[in-house]
DNA sequence: GCAAATGTTTGGCC
DNA sequence: TGGCCAAACATTTG
C-alpha cells in the first residue's frame, strides 16, 4: 500500500538512479494492468530516455523523451533496480536498460502502468481527477477544501478521496484520526475551526514522520531495503486491544464502510452516541 | 489440507 | 451522496 510517504521517497530516490537510462526492451507479465495493448506499450517506449521521476497521490510519473510512464502501485507495489541476473521472484513488467541494470515492478493487486504522450497526460484520467498532493496542502487550501463539503461526507471518505486530496491511503489514516481525535464517521461539516486545524496538522503529524525515514517498513526502496518507519512508530493503526497510548483504553477496530478503521473509543468518540 | 476471510485500491452501479 | 460490489492475489485463520 504504498501512499504518500513511500511514494515520495520512492519517486526521489528514481529520480536520482533512473535519470539518463535508456529503455532497451520492456517485458509485460500482466497486461490487464495497461492502459494499452503490449505491442503498443512496448513500441511507445522501447529507446526512451528517462529524464525525470516525480509523483502526484499514489502515482509515480516517469517522464522519458518518448511520453510518460505513469505507474500505480495499487496494494503492496514493490519497484526494485536489479539486473537480468537477479530477477525478484515475481513480477508484472520489467523495463531492461541499455546499461544492462533493470527495473522490476510487482504489486500484488490493482496495480497501474499507463502509457501517455507528453501532451496527453491529462486525458488520462486517474492522473487528471487528482486533487493536490497531500504533502504540498497548505493549511489554508486545506481548510478551503473543507468548506467545499457542504454534504454529509465523512471525514475518513473525504481523507481517502484522492480527487480531493492526493495520497493518503488506509492505513495512514488510522493514526491521522487519532492524532486528530476523530472519529471516522464525524461529518466533515460539523467539524469546528479548532478541530479543522487540528486535523491538518494531524495529516501532517501521521505522514512526515514516515516520510523521513524512507516509508514504512512492509515496503522497501529500490535496492530492496525496508523503510525505517516501524510498527513501534505506529500509534494504533493495526493494534487492535492495546492500550491507547493517550488514555489507556484498549483499540478497538470497527468496520467502517468497506474497510476497517482502528481507533481509540475513548479519544475518538462515535459521533452518534 | 483446504475453504473462507481479509485487505494497502479504484471504478461503477444503485 | 453513500454503500456496496467486483477485480488481476497472497497470507492468515478456522
Amino acid at each position: 500500500m504504498p501512499e504518500a510517504p513511500e511514494i515520495a521517497s520512492r519517486s526521489a530516490e528514481m529520480n536520482t538512479a533512473l535519470k539518463n537510462k535508456v529503455i532497451e526492451s520492456v517485458e509485460v507479465s500482466q497486461p490487464k494492468c495497461l492502459n494499452l495493448s503490449v505491442e503498443e506499450f512496448k513500441a511507445a517506449l522501447v529507446t526512451g530516455v528517462i529524464e525525470s521521476v516525480s509523483y502526484h497521490g499514489k502515482w509515480i510519473m516517469m517522464n522519458t523523451s518518448r511520453g510518460w510512464l505513469l505507474l500505480n502501485l495499487g496494494m503492496g507495489g514493490e519497484i526494485l533496480l536489479v539486473t537480468r541476473d537477479s530477477l525478484p521472484a515475481k513480477y508484472r513488467l520489467v523495463l531492461d536498460f541499455t546499461d544492462k541494470t533493470c527495473l522490476t515492478i510487482n504489486f500484488w493487486w490493482f496495480g497501474y502502468a499507463f502509457h501517455a504522450k507528453q501532451e496527453e497526460l491529462f486525458t488520462i484520467p486517474m492522473i487528471a481527477r487528482l486533487g493536490p498532493n497531500v504533502l504540498d496542502l497548505t493549511q489554508e487550501d486545506f481548510k478551503t477544501l473543507l468548506e467545499n463539503q457542504k454534504s454529509k461526507t465523512r471525514v475518513k471518505a473525504f481523507l481517502l478521496d484522492q480527487s480531493k486530496i492526493a495520497g493518503i491511503g488506509n492505513a495512514y489514516i488510522h493514526d491521522i484520526l487519532f492524532l486528530a481525535r476523530l472519529h471516522p464517521k464525524r461529518i466533515v461539516s460539523s467539524l469546528s475551526d479548532a478541530e479543522r486545524t487540528g486535523l491538518y496538522n494531524a495529516i501532517q503529524g501521521g505522514l512526515r514522520p514516515s516520510l523521513k525515514k524512507g516509508g514504512a517498513f512492509y515496503e522497501t526502496n529500490l535496492y530492496g531495503q525496508k523503510g525505517g518507519f516501524s510498527m513501534e512508530d505506529i500509534l494504533i493503526g493495526y493494534k487492535e486491544g492495546n492500550a491507547c497510548p493517550n488514555c489507556g483504553t484498549p483499540i478497538e477496530k470497527i468496520r467502517t464502510g468497506s474497510t476497517s478503521s482502528f481507533i481509540c473509543p475513548t479519544c475518538q468518540p462515535d459521533p452518534a452516541f
